[in-house]
DNA sequence: CAAATTTATCATACTGATATGATGTTTGAC
DNA sequence: GTCAAACATCATATCAGTATGATAAATTTG
């Protein structure tokens, strides 16, 4: 697998709050439910984001998690990076000190395709795939627009039920 | 990590094999030495690539592993396909249904890197990289002497120490 | 056949990633 | 100030990958 299942995590969250449109926070429940994960893993993993300064979050009613970064200045390497240190992924045998002076026997041909994956989450930002999302089937995207919805309770006095 | 350190430890044992020069068999013990794994671990990977029909085996006595298929037919797809099934490597974020209708936010961007990396693991053969290793720093490729090395021990009486 | 050598296999343990449930903390609305 | 909503955190559980040790099975040598 190319990224862990927590990094795949993060970047689909992060999709998801830049995809909501609103400018006001997503909550952990909502972003669970849309890509089907547990809720308090969720939660620590964009605890993890935001300290590393990609998202803001806001407790209390109407809190949530915000972009603290616009989508088209955030690359995916920022937000896999806590999850996926970019050194772990350069030596195909993975010997650490591969590269230098003593490489392996693979790292001539396959540094070309590490680097180029290094490129890809260093160029490819939020916004790329936002609008690439819309051509894709869109079966996901349209999950999407539930985090839009009306999602702070107003005074309508007490919940009936 | 893009190879688990499985199917990392299946690339390095078949390098050894393909690289110790001799045709004759490469007992586990020796590969285990060389690239600093447990043995009984290393039995159990070299087992499943033998049922993958990369290696053949022999019991007893100047038993051991040897290639199934020339090194210069074996692909590194072959090797690392018992541990790491394809499939997997192919969505960025982890869904099994992408690629067809309902494709994932990366999909358009990520399909162009994965290929390149699938075409690499097809084209590149053991042998290619046999062929490399001299012209890496060859710290690593020194100790495959000591496979090639007297390995039985003839019929020169009991060794004495 | 007996002994030595080597792979094959099994039961079990360890480890890190992932998941869960309970509880604490902050915030906004009334 | 109280209450409810939401994130934060902790202790623990689960799971898959990795590792270990013991034993079985096969093969060669003599």
């Amino acid at each position: 697998m190319w990224l862990s299942s927590t990094a795949q995590q993060a970047l689909h969250a992060v999709l998801c709050i830049a995809g909501s449109g609103a400018d006001r926070p997503v909550r952990v429940d909502a972003i669970a439910a849309v890509i089907g994960c547990p809720r308090n893993y969720l939660s620590k993993t964009l605890h993890v984001l935001t300290r590393a300064g990609v998202l803001r979050s806001r407790r209390g009613p109407a809190g949530g998690f915000l972009l603290a970064v616009p989508p088209s200045q955030l690359t995916l390497a920022q937000v896999i990076a806590p999850f996926e240190p970019a050194s772990e992924r350069r030596c195909l045998l993975g010997r650490p000190t591969c590269g230098d002076a003593d490489a392996c026997a693979a790292h001539e041909r396959w540094a070309c395709i590490a680097r180029r994956a290094e490129e890809f989450f260093q160029a490819t930002t939020i916004a790329h795939l936002l609008r690439d999302w819309p051509r894709a089937g869109s079966t996901a995207r349209a999950r999407l627009t539930s985090l839009r919805g009306p999602q702070t309770r107003r005074a309508h006095g007490p919940v009936r039920r």
